[in-house]
DNA sequence: GTCCATAGTCGTCGGATGAG
DNA sequence: CTCATCCGACGACTATGGAC
């Protein structure tokens, strides 16, 4: 098993630009902005990096590659591992180096069965949630309330509209890397509604697992049979990640695949533009604590971590630390139901009550497809709600477009006028308004009046205002506008 | 009808951002 | 040498309307 494992895995390696340490299982390409990096830095004392660094150059791993000393064998394992873990890990965590009591998988998760396949044997975990299960503020059932079709204008497949929730497959992995030729989906997870025994709909996680490489087969085969009776997925960008993923896989191991071509709703961008302006970050664990009520129990484990620990479990066979991966492949796929639920609310139901920057965000959205009933519904109220300054004028000009757009040109000017009267430096509001005076109504005395509005907020930029290019293009308008009216 | 300036649209590019 | 998507910026192209 030893010889699976590049030496590169569980490596520690100096970031290049900060006297901090990465650590990743690849070669690191990390830079100390990272998220990871900084995370990494929050998590380690002083003291403990002083400890690394030593440890680091007995291992003959310093900055640069001129002054290696021939690394010393990495026999046992070492204890650097441990180390990293602690900030994450209960006090009480067993010890990884323990050789007299290992744990395999099948013991500590009894639910666990091993099936054969013509191709080898996979291990697969079902757990099965019913629809009153509450996760988060949401309950499982809330997402049979809505259909996928209600995306479908949004993400622009009308296959979306064909379908049931029932017919689709959530989908999520766990890897050995983030990205690559030689990252493997050691874990995939799948999800999906089926009728239980009193014919009551239930929700089925399943969780296929690789006890080491040579089950690939056996894992593919097995996803690819629940995949003949499903027609779509749900992901959280799976898009990018897990079906590019799985692709490379089957084709690896000479299997045909049409993942690409299917039905999916990938939740990361309908919620990165519905939440984004309100909620910042739009990773899945944040959506979780931002908009789904959502706080992880300790037997969680931070993804980043993922990778090693499924490479310890290789070196050791000790599947201790493996029952966190499992749990939190879990909840990610839960997470993607109830986040589901709140997407495909929030594009067909939206709610007047709802925070007027998210009415905001889905106005836009609508305004960009050209939902203009929609669109204007949603930023008027919006509008009346309480933005922040810089949103309110964000979204009063993507209103004023819109109205300009339809030709309603007297309804666009009082909004223009609204952002022209409550900001300090909005030159663009102004300008709408010349242009409306000038071409439109051809009232050219108030179309320089407002031009000269525009210059003298320009002017009190001062020495910034002085060279941008709006100037000059202010000036033009006005000596434009001074020669018609001297004609 | 032609010419010109202006405004609006469309395609493209680079930077961010998620996934483990 | 991940990769799909979004977004803002920018240049090229097209449509429009006024002047002659």
């Amino acid at each position: 098993m030893r010889s699976i494992v590049s030496k590169n895995d569980d490596f520690y390696s100096l970031c290049d630009r900060r006297p901090c340490y990465v650590w990743y299982t690849a070669p690191a390409r990390l830079s100390c902005d990272s998220p990871r990096c900084r995370l990494q830095l929050e998590h380690m004392a002083d003291q403990k990096k002083e400890e690394l660094q030593k440890k680091l150059r007995r291992l003959g791993v310093v900055r640069g590659t001129g002054q290696l000393k021939p690394a010393r064998k990495l026999k046992p394992a070492p204890t650097v591992d441990e180390e990293l873990l602690r900030p994450f890990t209960p006090s009480t965590s067993p010890n990884l180096s323990d050789d007299d009591d290992i744990q395999p998988l099948e013991t500590l998760l009894p639910g666990g069965e091993i099936v054969s396949t013509a191709d080898g044997d996979c291990f697969v975990l079902d757990h099965v949630y019913t629809l009153d299960h509450q996760h988060g503020d949401d309950r499982l059932a809330d997402l049979l309330d809505f259909s996928p079709a209600a995306a479908a204008p949004f993400l622009q497949d009308e296959r979306l509209a064909q379908h049931d929730f029932r017919d689709f497959l959530f989908l999520d992995t766990e890897t050995t890397g983030l990205a690559g030729a030689g990252t493997l989906a050691f874990m995939v997870g799948v999800g999906f509604f089926e009728p239980g025994s009193q014919g009551e709909d239930r929700f089925v996680v399943r969780q296929y697992f690789l006890r080491d490489h040579g089950d690939e087969p056996a894992l593919l085969l097995l996803l690819d049979e629940l995949l003949a009776e499903k027609t779509g997925f749900v992901t959280f960008n799976g898009r990018s990640f897990d079906i590019p993923l799985l692709e490379g896989r089957f084709i690896m191991n000479r299997m045909p695949t049409e993942l690409r071509d299917r039905p999916h709703l990938d939740l990361l961008h309908p919620a990165r533009r519905l939440w984004r302006h309100r909620l910042g970050s739009c990773a899945l664990s944040s959506l979780e604590g931002s908009l789904l009520g959502l706080r992880r129990s300790q037997d969680d484990v931070p993804g980043w971590l993922i990778p090693s620990l499924y490479n310890q479990y290789l070196r050791s066979g000790d599947a201790r630390e493996l029952v966190r991966v499992f749990y939190h492949n879990q909840i990610d796929m839960v997470s993607m139901v109830t986040l589901a639920a709140r997407v495909t609310r929030q594009l067909s139901r939206p709610d007047p009550a709802d925070h007027p920057i998210d009415l905001f965000s889905l106005g836009k959205w609508q305004a960009d497809l050209g939902l203009s009933t929609e669109a204007e519904q949603n930023l008027r109220l919006a509008a009346q709600g309480d933005l922040p300054l810089e949103l309110y004028h964000a979204n009063l000009h993507r209103l004023g477009l819109l109205l300009k757009r339809d030709g309603r040109y007297p309804e666009a000017l009082p909004i223009w006028q609204q952002i022209a009267a409550t900001s300090l430096d909005d030159v663009a509001a102004h300008v709408e308004i010349a242009k409306y005076y000038e071409w439109q109504t051809q009232e050219l005395e108030q179309a320089r009046f407002w031009t000269e509005q525009a210059l003298s907020l320009v002017a009190s930029w001062g020495r910034r205002g002085q060279h941008h290019p709006v100037r000059a293009e202010l000036e033009h308008r006005l000596n434009r506008l001074q020669q018609k009216l001297n004609s």
